[in-house]
DNA sequence: CCAAAAGTGTTTCGCTTACACCCATGG
DNA sequence: CCATGGGTGTAAGCGAAACACTTTTGG
């Protein structure tokens, strides 16, 4: 509650796992440290707590710089304070995940990275700090939320097919799941439109169907 | 990533959402504040991360400090960062509730704390800062957990009836549970041994229960 | 034309819910 | 002895899971 002489002022980061969806892959952002230390390894992008700003303004603010997204969904995970995460100095890091549609928004490099692009999630390198860590826990928190609610659909572009929601959820939970439950699940959702569209360039000829925002809107805000 | 010239270093706190269970209610260790600001005012106990602690690390300090518990449940609930949430200068706080059993173990007021007793959680005061949301959120959190896992069993006394098991539930949950349902329930766990001991005092005769804590730690952590 | 993917219903299973009577004890 | 709480089983409902064939299309 106070500030005693043996405490500690510490720097405070906020580091985004930002999630997308593409080639029928869960991907994540990942930029590549142009200084030390980590130098050259793959990390969350993130950034540092500013005088007036609250640790979601901060991500949103790193969200922003980096793939030039507004208005997305941001949940905070968690926060790391190991004394020696950071090996320069003390930096507590609280994490935040985002849904994102990649194809809007190219990544770019900036600040201290040297490099921003997506990477599968199925095969991140190692990373430096423990993002490692930050990562996993992310992905687990998203799994958790995926399965109480439609959140995959921030995911999907304007356009898709169910089958491509299908790999999106399989992909985002690491399990197989029936394609008939999973339609006749996803018919049940009042935001999920049928479009006349059919996706060309693929066989089967398989239907577009597009999100009501609004009614999404209200079915994640129970 | 980075501390930049505009960056912060803020004061870290641990506040403790520390829930027992005593007198067939669900309640909550409040201290008082014995110094500005709020003075006077009841808060969750807290304490300033150190040197070279980590949160948790903290957290289960001002516990053992304030209740003198080890090894209790003790889960992170989330980070609270907004700039004008403490008055006098800027304190990002995590908070993380436990679950103890209250009659083990006498609350001490300690510190900058003037008293601290055990709450309804049905009826606590307004509590100074934004601690009203801290407990909000970290009950928010219980309960979640608790539809998951039989959490519940950490706030029992060694023995226990069935129907105070209930009342427990019942009280966390805030909703009415049938209850050969609940028995049912609760008997279908391998961790909980009927006794040859009844509770004398009360009408009925009822039997008393106990945890095998190696299998409820089994159970836990699936 | 054929290989690959889309599209479609029904049955089974397990869990959750609802519900009422007799027994044991304290006062 | 009686009022209060303890103790017990069964049937119905609901959502999840399993399962195979026909249609459409690209190549």
């Amino acid at each position: 509650m106070r500030v005693t002489p043996s405490s500690v002022a510490s720097a405070h980061t906020a580091d985004c796992v930002i999630f997308g969806f593409a080639d029928k892959e869960l991907r994540v952002l990942l930029v590549r440290r142009a200084v030390p230390p980590f130098a050259g390894d793959w990390v969350l992008p993130g950034g540092a707590m500013m005088d007036r700003e609250t640790l979601e303004e901060t991500a949103r603010r790193v969200l922003l710089d980096m793939v030039g997204v507004k208005n997305v969904t941001l949940r905070q995970v968690g926060t790391y304070s190991d004394p020696d995460r950071h090996p320069v100095r003390r930096v507590v890091t609280t994490s935040f995940y985002a849904l994102v549609q990649p194809k809007h928004h190219a990544p770019e490099a900036r600040g201290h990275a040297r490099e921003a692009t997506w990477h599968a999630v199925s095969a991140v390198p190692n990373l430096g700090f423990d993002h490692d860590r930050l990562l996993r826990d992310a992905h687990q928190r998203l799994i958790l939320h995926l399965r109480t609610r439609p959140l995959a659909f921030e995911l999907l572009p304007e356009r898709f097919t169910l089958t491509e929601a299908q790999l999106l959820y399989e992909d985002i939970l690491g399990e197989e799941l029936d394609r008939r439950n999973f339609r006749r699940k996803l018919q049940g959702y009042d935001f999920l439109m049928e479009t006349t569209e059919i996706r060309s360039g693929v066989k089967g000829g398989p239907k577009l169907y597009a999100i009501d925002h609004g009614l999404l809107a209200a079915a994640l805000s129970d």
